[in-house]
DNA sequence: CGGGAGATGGGCT
DNA sequence: GCCCATCTCCCGA
């Protein structure tokens, strides 16, 4: 069954690229005033500190990428494209500068309320399959940017154990730079993995 | 049901 | 002023 077991801070002193790994079966849990919604993790994108210029952290540090730069599992949100959030967990040591992208999650608490706040999801698959979708149906926005993701109200848990072997990977979406890196991860035939 | 374009605003050159 | 780590609607088939 799934652990809610929070993961401890140095779990997240990892390079993006393991780490991106690493949070494949990993449960994201938030405990918000309207109620409390969790899914497990099933697609990430690694975003490194070197020779990556799709990285928001690549050219120095910005009022916006700070926390980037902070201490590791901490949650990296920014607003993109007028609209919607993207949820990051910080990676590595201080100073570095990588983060871990999360794309998409499979709902397992709080269903009702995820549908509520997305009211114009038409099915249960269309929840959480991206990484705008999961902040809306999480009730993440920037308040929570910089969060210690081993705290109450919002964390990362354990989860579930996950097979290498079904850890697949691809070229980051959404993106120009590095089409050719293999740094997406995804659990292969899950239903929740945003597609393309 | 698949492709394409519009929405929409902050950050950076 | 242009570029986005996106999503939804609307169209045609």
């Amino acid at each position: 069954m799934i652990d809610y077991e929070p993961l401890p801070e140095k779990y997240f002193d990892k390079d993006a690229l393991t780490l991106a790994q690493a949070l494949l079966g990993r449960v994201l849990v938030h405990h918000s005033p309207e109620g409390t919604t969790a899914g497990i993790i099933v697609e990430t994108e690694a975003y490194l500190s070197k020779n990556d210029p799709a990285c928001h952290a690549s050219r120095g540090k910005t009022k916006r990428n700070a926390v980037m730069f902070g201490p590791p599992g901490r949650a990296y949100i920014y607003f993109i494209y007028g609209m919607y959030y993207c949820f990051n967990v910080v990676a590595n040591a201080q100073e570095i500068g990588e983060a871990v992208l999360i794309r998409a999650l499979e709902p397992v608490e709080g269903q009702e309320l995820m549908r509520k706040r997305r009211k114009k999801s038409r099915s249960f698959l269309d929840l959480t399959n991206g990484p705008g979708k999961l902040c809306m149906a999480m009730g993440i926005d920037l308040q929570l940017n910089g969060f210690p993701l081993f705290k109450f109200p919002f964390y990362l848990g354990k989860g579930i154990d996950i097979e290498l072997d079904m850890i697949k990977s691809s070229g980051r979406i959404g993106i120009n730079q590095a089409q050719d890196k293999p740094w997406r991860f995804f659990l292969q035939g899950n239903q929740f993995v945003s597609r393309r």
